[in-house]
DNA sequence: ATTTTTCTTAAGGTTTATTTAAGTTTTGCT
DNA sequence: AGCAAAACTTAAATAAACCTTAAGAAAAAT
């Protein structure tokens, strides 16, 4: 899932682009309204995490941008203003979800969590596929309720699968959600990743339909 | 819009319903799990605002219930408790936003703005021809239902084929829809793959006009 | 700083899709 | 009917896509 998280202020940013990394999405950063502008472009951005108190204007013009191009896009906003009026605002311009500064990064994430059910449709944080359970959120997997352990790349990259459930995704579709903007994967990496997931998980879980790409689930 | 408010206290209670049916919502109210669950058997409640601390047992129960049967109901929490961890497992069980005690009305009603806007429509991309339908998204053919396995090639093919239902597409048309520029084909492969996927599919699906080139439908 | 785990790369092997080509059947025409 | 053109069928040859393996690089954990 690709996030773009507007802040300026470089120790929290810092902070937040690595813990987001952690939870599974590719962060791209920026630290001001016109590079945002620009980030926004692209369309593969598919989260926007928005802080209101930046240097060059005011955010909510970032809010407005947003929805006026791409109103699908959830956006969460942080801020350090904390009062009602600026609350109501944020959200009657189509921002998903409000943050006040300081705020604890397990509740952004749940907030995150909330915001791309939206746009993935899934319902809650638990998928399952045949005997297999995934919690999104807690980033388990079990089979068969017997705990199965996967290594990060792994996990996105059954999640991707996971999320899309019935749905074929082509390897390229999967590169794009596991690398960020501008890393290239020169070589097979999803055919050694698939290969590995089905390695731990039943054998035919992971259908590859030659040329177009891989499923999962009902068929 | 339908909204049904589960709160027990009397005096917030009696105050949101006013508040909530000035802002253009018709309210239903009740205080306890139990009428709750009730109310929800009927579907035409289209927005759920649930209070954690219920007399006869815990809100969190409503919450799983209504995402195990009613999945795409908007939930907004109210709660005293104000803890990060009541938060993150209320969000990740399904509830779109979750507000502590006490907060700003004004508040409230702009969250269930953001609840309520969404109405999402998946649009399917499927295309049917008769007992055939072709999902050119999701790259998958069923017939009768039943999964039909295609290539990549013989999929490009019908896909054309059922785009243009009912107009006739010459093979030299078909090359064009399948190869690139440039590409040369030097021989009969359009046969070769209509040949093909007449094995799979009912055999009078495509049509042969001698001559002129390959329809299916409509005739 | 060291060890362990995870990720990427690349080469070779396997399977499956696609093309080719030759033989066969169907069709439309005189 | 007899002929030629077009389309169908089949099987083999070629090409493409994918799988497997293993080793080295990078990242994370200790």
């Amino acid at each position: 899932m690709h996030l773009l998280l507007v802040e300026d202020d470089k120790l929290v940013a810092e902070g937040l682009c690595r813990s987001l990394r952690q939870q599974g999405y590719s962060v791209e950063h920026c630290a001001s309204i016109k590079s945002a502008m620009q980030w926004l472009e692209n369309d593969e951005i598919e989260l926007l995490v928005l802080d209101l108190g930046l240097p060059d204007g005011d955010g909510i013009d970032v809010l407005k941008h947003v929805k006026k191009h791409r109103p699908n896009l959830p956006v969460v906003i942080l801020t350090a203003r904390g009062s009602i009026d600026d609350k109501v605002q944020g959200l009657d311009l189509g921002a998903d979800d409000y943050l006040a500064k300081p705020f604890d990064p397990a509740e952004l994430f749940a907030r995150l969590r909330v915001a791309s059910r939206r746009v993935t449709h899934a319902q809650s944080s638990t998928i399952n596929v045949a005997n297999v359970e995934m919690d999104t959120s807690a980033f388990t997997v079990t089979l068969d309720q017997e705990p199965v352990n996967l290594p990060r790349k792994e996990f996105m990259l059954l999640k991707a699968l996971f999320e899309n459930q019935g749905r074929v995704l082509s390897k390229q579709q999967l590169e794009s959600k596991l690398y960020e903007w501008g890393e290239e994967v020169g070589s097979n990496t999803i055919e050694v990743h698939i290969h590995h997931l089905r390695k731990k998980l039943p054998k035919d879980l992971i259908k590859t339909l030659r040329g177009i790409g891989y499923v999962v689930g009902k068929r």
